[in-house]
DNA sequence: AGCACGCCGACT
DNA sequence: GTCGGCGTGCTC
């Protein structure tokens, strides 16, 4: 027999299929196994067996060996690869890649066994006994031990008994036995069953996904409008019909959560799947998978390609963030991965978000999807007040401190009363820059075109593009001068700022240089939901879905930040974002509370969020998108060259630019825009950047796959060139 | 991705 | 004369 074997390589030369023969019956396809590839042993998957040879048969070698006797790769998962190879433009190898835990390459994890002893069913025990010396107690106690307790593990036999263990082993009374252990993840999250019955609003959802004609679902609802009580049910309903389900959350630090809810409902029968598990812990929790001794999968993006068969339901949790796009190869898009998925088993897609995304918003305007509204909070509470602080005014009246007077006054109510807060700041670190005052230079990354952001928690500046690390200067490197100034301000100085103007609070920052450990995300969250803070203050990462109860104020310290960039999306992130945060305050006590500081407190993205007008804010979105040819109207395809040699990458995108100009004249009219340029940011980690920008018509599929070959053929050596379709961020 | 093969500069 | 630089090409 012979083998079609994709090869774990991921590099174009090496991106075809090679054939090998073998004779094991166990070899189908979707099996792993280890195959001589140019001098040396590699993995590889099988993809069709068949019992003729495409290839010279004479330099056909054979596989080496199978590597597990269950094919890691399903049916699906071989088509799946596919799609991943044609719409993202990678290698199989790498598309392969996203299906397997990392570990289970190159076998860095094994199954774990532990052993256990019993007391022989061979040997008499009691002749054992009499044949004892009277001196020889131990072994006496651990027969008795065994008796009363049966099987008991090895170890914990040792630590009791000691040497007895090996002598009664030695007299063949113990029969050891070697079991697998599953190392599974948050074995202590607790929680108890609190299934609440449905209201009629939720059971209508639930229905609607269940009867609709379509596969997909857009659950529109407010946050606490209880649409995770509807996934529950959900799910519930398509394990009973012995079929499996993937829920997907946008964050790692919100996988415990909702893990915690899943187990409660249905136990052991939930496997979590992210990068924060251990090693083993996450081989196990992907094996329980694939042989269907779990059938709910969680997780983050990556568990889209959960190993589970048969599957009937994939719910995607919060569908219009940011995280649920993958930012290095391949660049799949968690929806259109499920989307495959949904197709294939002929499996409900469920899209929950109180802010959606415009392109869900629209296609479920335009009847593509099943739409579904939940638009009161399940306890009846009014959504919190937003109110819009101008940080003009603030400036002008000789406040430059970061809070406005409104956010002090407001810090202060709340604290009295002993409720909780929350500030929200997009910036890490103590200060965004570092200035000299004499002649304006500003700290710059060696490698990158990028300003240094200051780190007083260990005085050193840090490059947040490329993660280098620099010691603070004492006087400016340009002009000499001891005279520096802090531009811009961080979570760091935030925290540092509370500290004065509430010295009893107690206070927690929570951002990326915080939640390093392992399950650090996890650490803080639980200590500011047992109130053992008054104020959290933090990026990104604590706007997203945790709930606090006691928490009645939240401040939004920049809101306009986001607006900045210069992204077509910058407008939905910062509606999103605002939505989001906001959505912390007044979940359970008293009415919450936001404050919004801005510099533009007339933008009417913030107008529209702070009325939480999403029906507005889309209108309005969607016609000026329109209107500037932007997505979901068109597509961007940016290319982006990249060299450690300026000049070779400048040559190479003019060369690009040429050649793609050819290929827009012959279809003039899909080109909206077609421009090449330096990237926004010049520099990075010490390669000069160029692109070519693009915005194409839908339906043109074609040119892009022509647009990709000819920008990949250039991609050699010491050029790096690489296409993104939709770019997250232009930077 | 590796590793071999192959053609031009500074060394014992 | 050679040792070795990394450009090009192949791996079933």
């Amino acid at each position: 027999m012979f083998a079609e074997v994709i090869v774990d390589i991921s590099h174009s030369e090496a991106d075809k299929i090679f054939e090998y023969s073998f004779e094991d019956c166990r070899i189908v396809a979707g099996s792993r196994v280890l195959v001589p590839f140019g001098g040396k042993t590699i993995e590889g998957i099988v993809i069709r067996t068949k019992d003729y040879c495409d290839f010279d048969e004479k330099k056909v070698k054979p596989i080496i060996s199978l590597l597990e006797e269950i094919p890691a790769l399903t049916k699906e998962t071989l088509a799946l690869a596919d799609f991943i190879v044609k719409t993202c433009y990678v290698s199989r190898a790498l598309a392969f890649r996203q299906f397997l835990p990392v570990e289970m390459r190159k076998g860095r994890v094994r199954e774990q066994f532990v052993k256990f002893a019993e007391l022989s069913e061979d040997v008499n025990i009691d002749d054992v006994l009499s044949s004892l010396r009277k001196s020889a107690v131990r072994q006496r106690d651990l027969i008795l031990f065994l008796e009363e307790n049966g099987k008991t593990p090895l170890t914990e036999l040792n630590d009791k008994f000691g040497g007895a263990v090996k002598a009664l082993s030695d007299k063949d009374a113990l029969k050891i036995t070697s079991e697998k252990r599953l190392r599974s993840p948050y074995k202590d999250l607790g929680g108890s069953v609190r299934k609440f019955a449905l209201t009629e609003k939720q059971l209508f959802a639930v229905n609607s996904v269940e009867n609709s004609d379509k596969l997909t679902t857009l659950l529109f609802g407010v946050t606490g409008s209880g649409k995770t009580e509807v996934y529950l049910d959900l799910i519930d309903k398509t394990l009973k019909k012995g079929k499996t389900a993937i829920m997907l959350v946008p964050e790692i630090s919100l996988t415990p959560q909702m893990l915690k809810q899943l187990r409660a409902r249905f136990g052991e029968n939930a496997a979590i799947l992210h990068s924060g598990l251990s090693a083993g812990e996450r081989y196990d929790e992907w094996w329980r998978l694939r042989t269907g001794e779990a059938h709910i999968a969680i997780g983050a993006r990556s568990a889209v390609f959960a190993p589970v068969e048969n599957v009937g339901l994939i719910i995607i949790d919060e569908e219009h963030d940011g995280s649920y796009v993958s930012e290095s190869a391949p660049r799949y898009n968690t929806a259109d991965i499920a989307e495959f998925r949904s197709r294939f088993n002929n499996a409900k897609l469920v899209l929950g978000s109180a802010t959606p995304s415009i392109e869900s918003f629209l296609k479920a305007k335009n009847g593509e999807y099943n739409f579904i509204e939940l638009p009161d909070r399940i306890n009846q509470k009014p959504l919190p007040d937003i109110e819009i602080a101008d940080m003009r005014k603030e400036v002008r009246r000789g406040n430059n401190t970061p809070f406005s007077s409104i956010l002090k006054d407001e810090l202060a109510k709340c604290l009295e009363k002993g409720n909780q807060a929350i500030l929200f700041l997009n910036q890490r670190g103590y200060s965004k820059t570092v200035v000299c005052t004499e002649c304006g230079h500003v700290q710059k990354c060696a490698s990158c075109d990028v300003s240094l952001t200051y780190h007083k928690e260990d005085d050193s500046l840090l490059c947040h593009y490329c993660g280098a690390k620099y010691k603070m200067i004492s006087a400016c490197t340009e002009c000499g001068s001891p005279f520096i100034k802090y531009g811009g301000f961080g979570t760091e100085k935030i925290v540092a700022d509370l500290k004065t103007l509430f010295p009893s609070a107690r206070i927690l920052r929570m951002d990326r240089d915080t939640t390093q450990t392992k399950e650090g995300h996890f650490k803080i969250l639980s200590e500011f939901s047992a109130r053992k803070a008054d104020i959290l203050v933090g990026t990104q990462m604590i706007a997203k879905g945790h709930d606090f109860p006691f928490v009645t104020l939240v401040g939004i310290l920049d809101a306009d930040m986001s607006l900045h960039f210069s992204d077509f999306r910058s407008a939905e992130r910062t509606f999103q974002l605002i939505t989001q945060v906001a959505g912390r305050s007044g979940r359970a006590g008293e009415a919450g509370k936001v404050v919004l500081q801005t510099y533009q407190p007339e933008n009417h993205v913030l107008r529209q969020a702070v009325n939480y007008d999403y029906n507005g804010f889309f209108e309005r979105e969607i016609s000026i998108r329109k209107a500037t040819a932007f997505p979901p109207f068109t597509k961007i395809v940016r290319v982006l060259v990249q060299s450690e040699n300026d000049e070779l990458a400048l040559n190479a995108v003019k060369d690009l630019y040429n050649e793609l100009g050819d290929i827009k004249r012959e279809r003039e009219t899909c080109f909206k825009f077609f421009g090449c340029m330096k990237a926004p940011l010049k520099k990075l980690q010490g390669k000069y950047r160029y692109q070519i920008l693009m915005r194409i018509d839908n339906g043109n599929d074609d040119l892009i796959d022509r647009i990709f070959a000819a920008s990949n053929a250039k991609n050699r050596g010491k050029l790096n060139v690489y296409m993104e379709i939709n770019p997250n961020n232009l930077t």
